[in-house]
This record gives C-alpha cells, structure tokens and sequence, in this order.
RNA sequence: GGGCGCUUAGCUCAGUUGGGAGAGCGCCAGCUCGACAAGCUGGAGGUCACUGGUUCGAGCCCAGUAGCGCCCACCA
C-alpha cells in the first residue's frame, strides 16, 4: 500500500460515499464490466430487461428500489461467473412526451398545429437529445450495473422495424381491426386511452330527475342521470322486460323535451327495476353502457359533444358550441322552465379519469383501432399456469390469470404525433388499404389504381411497443447473437400497477413472436409509500428524492434500507432504514481499518485461500462457521427474492456476531501480530465484502480496494459459495456459552452498580469458561480465597470495595422473584397431564430439564 | 358490487411447518476500553384489533365482527 492511501486508511474514521461512488462507478465502466459478449445460451446467461422509465421521467423511489433489486440480483449473478447482462433503455412515453414539449411550445406562444406533424416531432426529437438521458445518469447514481453501451429507445430505428413488424403481423392474423366504437376519451391528452389507463374515482355529482312524456297519453317516464346535457343525444329510452309497470308501454314512443325526437320505449334486461324509477335514458353516443343497448336493439347513435368537449351541431343551434359543463347549466334551466325536472339530490358514484392527465372521461364514439387479444391471451394463461412464468407473490398470480381470462379488445390508436405512427396507408381513390411491415418499405403509391396513399395520422399506444421490449431490445425481428444468448432474460422485477399494463402483454407477444416466455420469473414488489403512510406523488407533494437521499447517505445506504424495508406488503418509507445502511457502510469501513491496519503477513501468494484459514481455537472456529452459514442464507434469501432478510441477515452477522464479537475476541491476538488471526480476519473480511457488494457495491469496492488479497474488482470476484467443510456446530455451542456468560456477568455488574472500569475478582466452579469471557466482563476468574458475595452461573463473585452489598441483595431478590416465577411456570406445565401424554416427548423433556435447573439455581440463591 | 391484503413494542416493520414474542429507530442508565459517538455495554417497554371455535398448547389454523388499504367492475 503507498504511503498516501495508507494514510488515508489511518486517519478517515468515517466514511465518505460522496468522495468515492463517483470514481468507483467510473472504474467500473472504463473497465467494460457491464458490457458482456453476445455469448452462451440464454440458460447459462443471466439477462434482465429494466422496466423502461420514460424519457422524461426522473428517478423516483419506485425506480430506486425496483433497480436496488435488480442489481441484487445482476451483480450477484455476474459474481458467480455466468455472463449477465442487464438491458437498459427509455420508453418514447407518447403521452407526457408529447405534453412537455407543448408545453415548452406554449411558452413560445406557439402550439404544435401551427408547427406542424413533421417540425413539431422534429422538436421533440430535439428534446429527448437534450434531456433524454437525464434518468440513465440517475440510474447510474444508484450504481446499478445495466449495459449502457446497449441502451435502447422504443423509436430507434431497429425498434421501430420491431413494431411494425409485430403490427403487420397481427394485422394480416386478423387481430388488429379498425372500428367505430366507443372509447375512452382523454379530453386532457385529445386522444383515446385503453381501459388501463383509466381510473376511478368517487365524486359527488347531481342526480336529476327528468320527466319524459310518453307520446300520445298524459303518462311520463321518470328518467335519471348525472349528465342531463347528454340527453340531447337520447335516443332511447329502456325498462326492464319484467318490470310490469312499464310492461303496457314497450314498443311505444316517449317524446325527448328540448329536442322532440321521437324516442322508441324498448325492453332491455340491463335495467335494474329497482334503481330509480326502473327506466333509463339510452344514449347510445355518450355513454358505454347505453352504447351495448344502443347496438343490441340497432339504435341510432347521435354525437352531441364532440372531440374538443363541446356541443356539436347535433345537439341543436340551441346548445352548439357550449362546453358541456354550461351545456348542463343550459339544459337544466331549460327543463326547468318547463316544469319537466321533477328531482336533483346528490349523488356518489365512481367516475372514470385519465391517469395522464386526470381529466374526467368523455365516452365517445369514434374511428380507432383495436387489438383482440383472446387468442394471444390463451398461451399466455397456459405459460403461467404451467409455471413457466412464475409469478411471486402467489397471489398475483391469481389476480393475473382472471384478468387475462377476461380480457378485453385494446384500443391502440392515440391521437398523437409522438410515437409510431401507425403503418397502415389509405388510398382515398379506390378505398385499398396497404400496412407495411418495415418503416423502409412504406408503399409510395396505390398498387390498384396508382392513387396517392395517405398515412393513418394517429400513432401506436405507448404500451404496444413496450409490449415487445424484451427481445426488441435484444435486435428481433433479426436473429441477433444478443437474442439468441440473452432470451428468454432470467427473471423480471415490477410493480404491481404495471401487471397488466406490461407485464401480461409482454407474456403475450413473447409467445407469440419470439416463440417463448419473455421471462421464467416476475416478482411483483411492494409499493414505498411516503413516511406518513399516504402514496408518494409529485402532485401531493409527498415524493421523496432518491437522489437527494443518495446526496446525504450515499448509494449504498439507500439500497441497503429499501431492500430492508421492502417486503411483499406495501411499506412506508423509513429513513431509519436508510440510516441503519449508513451506519452499516460506516461500520464496514471502520472494522474493515482495524483488520487492514494491523493483519500481518497474510497478503503471500496465497492470501485468500482456504488453505491459509487456522481453526484450531475455537472462537475461529465458531465464526468461520457462521460466516458460512450466513453466506448460505443469505444467498439461498437473494434467490428467493427475499430482498430485506437477506440485507438484514448479513447486517446482523457482520454486526453482531464479526463485529461486536469476533473482533473484541482476538483483538489481542491481533496487536500482537499473529499471523493466524491476520489470516482468518483477512478471509472473513474478504468473504463479507463480497457477500455485500451485490446490496451495497460501492463501500465494498472501496474497502477491498486495500485489501492485500485484491487481485481485481470485487464486481467481479466470485461470489462465496458456502464451505460447508466449515460448519461446525460444537464450536458454536461452545462460544455461544461463553457469550452468553459474559453477557450475564455484565449484566450482573450493570444491575449492582459497579463502576465500569473497576475488575472485580471471582472464581469458577467447575470447568473454567474461555479466556474472553473474564476479558470482556471485567473480571478477574481466578480469584482466590473468601466467601463468594454472589453466583452468576459457575462464577463465585467475591467480595470487593466497589460492589454495593444493598445491591447485591437486591438484585438477589429480584433473581429469586424471577425464577420462582419460572418454576411455577414449568410446574404448571408439566402438571397437565394432557400435555405430559400428548407433547412430543421432547418438548416435555425439555421443560423437565428446565424445572430441574431453575429449582437449582434457586437453590443457590436461598436466602 | 366482487376480489385481495393489512391490524404485533412509542414509530416503522419481521415472525418459516402451531411449542416460552423479535429487529431497527426512539427512550432510560452507564461508558473518550489502542476500528467506529454514524460507536460500546446494560435496561425498560407488548391482553399480538375484537369475539368465539379447534387443540394438551394459537400471533400463527377455522368462523365471525370492526377499522384501514389496494385491485377489478357497464346500475343510470
């Protein structure tokens, strides 16, 4: 070691991520670690797809433990040999892509019709060249191990080939189909949205009540809704069949106030008698259920509001051009005029809104194209009942399976300009259609009659290209080396709210394209709620910025406390977690000094190697065990997914056990400089680094950068495989008596108050405890002579000026309360015959070997 | 409306097949002992939401009740 570093080592006590986790991810990059060869096969491999975070997305906690994961599990595998690659790369994120740059058009004063297609996509090409790569630089913050010489985007032009081609594809089976037909439609985001990116939520709106006159009698029909201003586009009106107070009236005609229109009376069972008055409007053009009516019974279909959310022409002169809300306003005071309202009360129900852009829903019925996915959800079912796709927690694997088994046609179209825009060409002379299955084979002219073609102007949905992710990224549709060595990728972690939006459509067109499963493992993760237990949102406020988290307790700190905190229920988040990972980096740099600075003459040619570990004392023999025993539990828990046991598993050996044991144990063995000891800590230290640095890469790095044995970077020194040869379940018995020895003795003096440093003097009966017990209990165990003043196991206490007789007798006191106790306990126990004759034999035995020795002890202690 | 999950120490959470309730943080007391005060040692603190059942024995299994949360759903 040079003189500058070792320095270094001697005066920092306290560790420094700031200073070291830039230049260590640096390190690794220089030396290509993240980029393996296109080698292998994919079972020999290790592969994982990153879940795509939009380009203009910023690393949120989300991201920060989903990655914290993954890296677990990419660095660990690249640790034991097998050639592992993490693919990296952006979603296009149609949607809010295509928001941030209008709205940094709007600033201008400008908006992207007056720019036009081709300039304003420009723009936002421009943009993601600017900031697009802002979230990949987080991620590298995080210290996650992805292949950032592969990254991806979804309208590269290798992806773009993709997605036509899977366009194409499904086109031609008859999967993809344009129709009329009612969509979700985003006011907001001016486009159409699938079923998933709507949400519910409760509102209070006004239910009213509006009397229909039934044509030709003096008889009304009470209708009810919360949109009055939809009636305008009634074209129904529908009671149940079996509702006998309306049986007389089907097949008659109610007359729509306002409007005049003759409205058929129909039967449709839909109608539940008890809701209301048991009749409902029907419009057919604004609302999805009265649309299923409306197609059943062939009713005609009137658009009132329009795309931009205002009247149309066909709401009559009277209303056009309002927007529906001072459309309600209007109709409501129409009807009121004419005495035809004849109730309004408040009303909760639950109401679609745009997860983009949180506007209210406006059913509609327009041109889109839709994807079936029955028949490409049927494989898919059967990969994961079959276990093919593995789904943990078990119980979305259920939620997965109804899902799928009902699943619903996709609407695909957007009404965007940012994304990929749908491969299909009309000619508008002979009305022939034309799809191309590659961007640079888009036809030119009309093949019938030689026309001008037109492109569909709306683009692809966002999620029909992430759809294809895992083996787009790896070059499909080409046989690519990447796809033959790295597909299907080994396992998948996500979240939740992503299962079918991603998750299950990935499933789908794996299957379907790359002939199998996408991935054999997806392990859906807990959510991180903000501290007060309310949901992490920029909107809210409540966000927490990993970044910043990263800035004040480092990288590794953060890993380590979301993996501890992870689970399979959702958690708050808990900055005492990230704390303990500090505090653990911290720990791991100070133990790590006090074996580097004074280990001696164990870096030989052979530093390292099994052969060079003594175990002839116990206490090396008892932490040489549990360093295996914890290096299996921990390994076997990371490939359980079972994130925060293994982190808080390997905390507590490190801490508890190597730290505040092993280490006080042979510290004077150490300074002493033998050589043995130097080479157990040296393998221990070497071992516990590299079982950490897949959850806490950076301060491993770091530490076993000084390490003597040091032949590389710990990223890629092999992972311990647990030596069984080393468990060795005496010693652990015979230390863990002694430990629990000391901790009684020191206890003991705690409890009678005797100053700390004074050594107080005992003798043992029997066999004498090892050498630390006395050591780390601050007595002197070979006492002679007087009366013992008190026992503590086999210690005779003898008498000294700085113990407290009054405490001693106290203590003796509270001793005896305990174990009379104790003795009631078990002798009430056993005196049930029933658990006598039915307990297994040992359990009963055990509580008699306890009897026994508690009786003992109070014996002792007799007064 | 249907489904799923949760309720354990002051706080955040663990508790594997039913056999004397654990961790981290916080709290109290004592420690500058040649790695670390982001440390060390000791300690206090729990009717395991409630009710009933099964069992020799229940935090764990069963039934029900209450509260909280999430997902799905076309009753205006």
């Amino acid at each position: 070691m040079d003189a500058h570093r070792l320095k270094k080592l001697e005066q920092t006590t306290r560790y420094d991520p700031s200073e070291v986790e830039a230049r260590i991810f640096g390190e690794w990059m220089e030396a290509g670690y993240f980029h393996p060869p296109a080698e292998g096969t994919p079972d020999e491999n290790f592969s994982v797809a990153i879940p795509p975070p939009n380009v203009t997305g910023a690393l949120h906690m989300g991201h920060a433990l989903n990655g914290s994961m993954q890296d677990a599990l990419v660095r660990m595998n690249r640790m034991r040999g097998r050639n592992s690659l993490w693919i990296l790369g952006t979603d296009h994120a149609g949607i809010a892509t295509q928001s941030v740059v209008e709205k940094t058009l709007r600033a201008e004063g400008k908006d992207r019709h007056e720019l036009g297609r081709e300039e304003f996509v420009k723009r936002v090409w421009e943009w993601k060249e600017e900031y697009g790569s802002r979230i990949v630089e987080q991620y590298k913050r995080l210290g996650a191990s992805c292949d950032y010489e592969r990254e991806r985007f979804t309208l590269d032009d290798g992806y773009v080939k993709a997605v036509y081609r899977v366009f194409k594809q499904l086109y031609d089976k008859g999967y993809i189909y344009r129709d009329n037909y009612m969509v979700n439609w985003d006011p907001g985001s001016h486009s159409a949205i699938s079923d998933l990116e709507v949400e519910n939520r409760e509102v209070t709106d006004t239910l009213y009540s509006i009397d229909y006159p039934v044509e030709g009698t003096d008889r009304v029909l009470t209708v009810a809704t919360v949109r009055p201003e939809t009636m305008l586009a009634d074209t129904a009106v529908a009671v149940n069949p079996d509702d006998e107070r309306y049986g007389d009236l089907i097949g008659q005609f109610c007359v729509l106030p306002l409007v005049g229109r003759r409205l058929p009376i129909v039967a449709d069972e839909h109608v539940d008698p008890e809701f209301g008055t048991g009749a409902l409007k029907i419009t057919p053009g604004h609302d999805p259920n009265d649309f299923e009516i409306g197609r059943k019974h062939g009713l005609e279909e009137i658009v009132a509001i329009g795309p931009d959310g205002r009247l149309t022409e066909e709401a009559g002169e009277r209303f056009a051009g309002m927007t529906a809300a001072e459309a309600q306003e209007a109709v409501v005071a129409a009807l009121r005029e004419r005495g035809a309202l004849s109730g309004e009360e408040p009303y909760v129900h639950s109401v679609p809104f745009s997860h983009r852009s949180g506007e209210r829903i406006e059913p509609l019925i327009s041109l889109q194209w839709f994807c079936r996915m029955d028949e490409l959800a049927a494989p898919a079912i059967e990969a994961v009942e079959s276990d093919r796709v593995k789904i943990a927690p078990g119980q979305w694997k259920r939620v997965y399976l109804e899902w799928m088994r009902e699943i619903r046609p996709w609407c695909i179209s957007r009404q965007l300009w940012w994304g990929h825009r749908i491969p299909v060409w009309y000619c508008d002379a002979c009305e022939e259609t034309y799809v191309a299955e590659d961007p640079a084979a888009a036809p030119e002219r009309c093949g019938a009659c030689g026309g001008e073609l037109r492109q569909e102007e709306d683009v692809l949905d966002t999620w029909f290209s992430s759809a294809i992710w895992p083996f787009a990224t790896l070059g499909w549709p080409e046989d690519t080396p990447e796809l033959r060595a790295f597909y299907p990728t080994s396992f998948l972690t996500t979240a939740r709210e992503i299962l079918f939006l991603w998750v299950a459509r990935m499933i789908m067109t794996g299957l379907e394209f790359a002939g199998d499963v996408p991935f054999h493992d997806v392990y859906v993760h807990s959510v991180v709620q903000a501290r007060d237990g309310r949901r992490m949102s920029k909107s809210l406020g409540t966000g927490i910025d990993p970044l910043e988290e990263i800035d004040v307790h480092g990288a590794d700190a953060l890993r380590f406390g979301l993996l501890a905190m992870s689970s399979t229920q959702d958690v708050r988040y808990s900055d005492a977690k990230v704390q303990q990972g500090r505090d653990l980096a911290n720990k791991l740099w100070n133990a790590s000094r006090l074996i580097l600075l004074n280990a001696k003459g164990a870096d030989g040619p052979k530093a390292g190697h099994i052969d060079t570990i003594s175990a002839r004392r116990p206490e090396d023999r008892w932490i040489l065990s549990r360093m295996e025993r914890t290096i299996a539990s921990v390994t076997a828990k990371l490939d359980a997914y079972d994130f925060a046991h293994a982190a808080t598993e390997a905390y507590s050996f490190f801490w508890s056990e190597l730290c505040d044991w092993y280490l006080e144990i042979v510290k004077p063995r150490l300074y002493e400089g033998e050589e043995e000891v130097s080479a157990n800590l040296l393998w221990l230290l070497e071992r516990t680094l590299a079982l950490l640095h897949p959850i806490m890469p950076f301060v491993s790095e770091e530490v076993w950068s000084y390490h003597p044995s040091r032949r590389g970077h710990l990223a890629v020194h092999s992972f311990p495989a647990a030596e069984d040869s080393l468990f060795d379940p005496e010693a652990e018995a015979e230390v863990e008596r002694g430990i629990e020895l000391t901790r009684r003795l020191r206890a003991w003096r705690d409890m009678v108050e005797v100053p700390a440093k004074s050594e107080l003097s005992a003798r043992v009966e029997g066999e004498a405890p090892q050498e630390f017990v006395g050591r780390l209990s601050r007595f002197a165990l070979d006492g002679d002579g007087g009366d013992p003043i008190a026992a503590v196991g086999p210690v005779r206490v003898l008498a000294s000026a700085d113990i407290d007789a009054a405490a001693v007798a106290a203590r003796l006191q509270k001793r005896r309360g305990e174990l009379r106790a104790e003795v009631a306990r078990a002798e009430g126990k056993l005196a049930n015959e029933k658990f006598v004759a039915r307990a297994p034999a040992e359990l009963v035995e055990g509580e008699r070997a306890k009897l026994e020795r508690y009786r003992a002890e109070l014996e002792e202690l007799a007064e």
